[in-house]
DNA sequence: ATAATAAAAGAGTTTTTTATCTTTTGTTTA
DNA sequence: TAAACAAAAGATAAAAAACTCTTTTATTAT
């Protein structure tokens, strides 16, 4: 469905929305054991992430990855968008290219509505929103 | 959403359903142009599902891949678990191994519900039918 | 100032996926 | 039975994705 990338940047995101609250931070060490991912890889990772303005941080002693008001507002529609590309919101399930509306390949409008609403879901899935959801309930970010 | 391989499958399994009509059969070569896939490669593929019986062809002149009986029904559901497996059907949308229905990850239920309308769409998409359908309507099924 | 801490950056390596090329085997027809 | 044809099989090669290691830079606290 999604990269082995793009898998560990939502699962990073949710379990710092999670963990760095008031201020605290929490270090890719803290998250790569939390998410059960490679160290080094979601290091990588959410230095991209931090490029786009996606995730804050901030080096030294005390230091770690946060988010910021509008960080924490973030979807996973976002995250997904970022790291593998819009190709599977709009590409087309065969893998043509020049299928469209007016040139739909056999299961075109099928795989429309299935695109659509597996996007409305991610669009929904803000980071704070999902955090507020799983305070309620309990959660499991390993694999 | 699928690999390139399993988009290849599906591409070369639809021509392959409308190309080898009445006893007729098809080359690599022609379903590779068809299909606008590497020749060697959907040969490849389609020796793989040959071996599983999802197609059937035959060497020498005249030779070709055709479909029988059963095959001409297999649903592009089929085809997917087959090159792919069924981690698309069945797996979590975050990646987890563990997210089940009594350990659900913060997206389990909106996911399940997405995974099953696709599985759904694909066991309807049987390619006698797919061929049934693009008779009425133009169809595409190059990149 | 200096030592410790932690992310950023850069440079690989490994594995998987995608793709190609060559040889072999089986079938048909002339 | 020989030549042509076409898939099967096997062996490589190229590209992308996943993952690792080392060095640098910035920050904090002593």
């Amino acid at each position: 469905m999604f990269s082995k990338t793009c898998e560990y940047a939502m699962r990073a995101m949710i379990f710092i929305a999670q963990n760095a609250i008031d201020g605290s931070k929490v270090g890719v060490k803290a998250i790569a054991s939390g998410i059960d991912s490679p160290e080094h890889f979601i290091a990588k990772i959410l230095q991209d992430l931090g490029r786009k303005n996606m995730v804050q941080s901030s080096k030294g002693p005390n230091g770690g990855f946060y988010l910021d008001e509008r960080s924490s507002k973030i979807s996973l529609a976002h995250v997904v968008k970022t790291i593998d590309g819009d190709k599977f919101f709009t590409g087309c399930g065969l893998g043509l290219n020049q299928c469209s509306e007016s040139n739909p390949c056999p299961i075109h409008n099928q795989f429309k509505k299935i695109r659509q609403d597996t996007l409305t879901m991610l669009e929904n899935a803000r980071l704070d929103r999902l955090v507020k959801e799983m305070d309620l309930s309990p959660l499991f970010l390993k694999r």
